[in-house]
DNA sequence: CTAACATGTAAAAACAGGTAAAAGAAAGCG
DNA sequence: CGCTTTCTTTTACCTGTTTTTACATGTTAG
């Protein structure tokens, strides 16, 4: 589980975006102050901190040094606005990134992902795959399409995981019925298209109003490659 | 020539699938128990581990993860059954894949290969090809004349991509009807004409008025080169 | 020239796939 | 436990695709 340092004085703006951090599958611990914020990132272990710059105690500039001393954890700055100052003292200080406040949830999220992506290379199976909109975190079994996540059953999650790891080529349903359902394709077996069906429907269309899953009569199935 | 490191406790299958794959035109070392896994993996060089979950002395997570500490070697989880916790505990580990056992030695050789192709470089088959107007992209299963995006049947472009491939010399019945259809050609079987038929009165004619699938006779069809 | 064969293509028949809804299985809950 | 809810599989019907059939036309060998 990815642990998330959130450090921002704002309480409320501070809970909603744990709550929204924590459905996204993150563990969020808060810090409301640069004194807290600082203990917490050098006592324990996180995976990246979100760090607000205007801060009770010690600001955000200083709370960067401190930790940046002793830590190579990826610091994403918040700031006010789109403040030039700051973020070029922020970068200078070794942020690995930037966000102007106000920001959707959505937005951070995509960011801390980006970072996290860039600074832990991960092993194939567990690697997030990006295809066109649509966007698959096996490691937290979510499935996001333009950013938003999808309601998946784990079956569904499943086939659209076989299928994006084929993305661009066919996978023939006796192969998607052994990988997704654990048992070989039988005769008069729909299981499979009905699945697909349902995940059609849950998926949007793409730009040229296809789905991103097409049918290879007589064969299988295809995502669509970007 | 790939060397296949095959770990699993169960002798009998085991000697098995270590046949299947030599015949396949890979060199297999066995191991029986986590241990010798181990030993093997770390001191050798492989292209690609199959592992048990199940396993005396070491089990399969066990292994996984003391060989992925050392190792970027491919690794294939074989599971019990399509068991939703082995899987990703398996993939949360690094694995490259699973497979639900039982399964048969020709699904296994498949899976080896796929995740040996991912880990080299892009096949062909996914690149576009440009034939004159015509213009097919596999990839999203997209046809277009004149950048006229084309309504094909699975079929249809199918037959049409493999025409592609050989654009400029002629195909035979035969090749197609395996190629496409999956199957051999047979006595009376009239299926690639008319494919071939629905097709040219889809696709557009040549300025000089000629199809640009041109029929060879007594052999098979042709697409023009550019 | 004619018989045997190969191809083009319209139309009929057979089949695969889409999907709503019923039935069955599994998980959550008092 | 039994009830409810949710997920998966099966069933059934419908649609569109593929294959077969049938016949017209063209080509080749003798």
């Amino acid at each position: 589980m990815t642990r998330v340092l959130l450090v921002d004085d704002d309480l409320d703006l501070c809970a909603m975006q744990a709550e929204y951090l924590t459905i996204e599958g993150y563990e969020v611990v808060q810090a409301h102050d640069g004194e807290t914020a600082v203990h917490h990132a050098l006592a324990e272990s996180f995976d990246i901190m979100l760090l607000d710059v205007m801060l009770p105690k010690l600001n955000g500039a200083e709370v960067l040094r401190k930790v940046r001393g002793n830590s190579m954890m990826p610091i994403l700055m918040l700031t006010a606005k789109g403040d030039d100052i700051d973020r070029i003292l922020g970068l200078e200080l070794g942020a690995d990134d930037y966000v102007a406040k106000p920001c959707t949830p959505r937005e951070l999220v995509a960011r801390i992902r980006a970072i996290l992506r860039r600074s832990q290379p991960q092993p194939q199976g567990l690697a997030d795959h990006q295809i066109g909109a649509l966007r698959l975190a096996p490691s937290r079994r979510l499935a996001y399409w333009d950013e938003q996540v999808l309601d998946l059953t784990s079956t569904e999650f499943n086939l659209l995981e076989v299928l994006a790891r084929h993305a661009g080529r066919a996978v023939s349903k006796e192969e998607l019925s052994s990988q997704v359902l654990g048992r070989s394709l039988t005769r008069y077996d729909r299981s499979i298209d009905v699945h697909i069906s349902n995940l059609r429907q849950k998926l949007g269309m793409l730009s040229d109003g296809r789905s991103p899953i097409q049918t290879i009569r007589g064969l299988g199935y295809q995502l669509l490659a970007a």
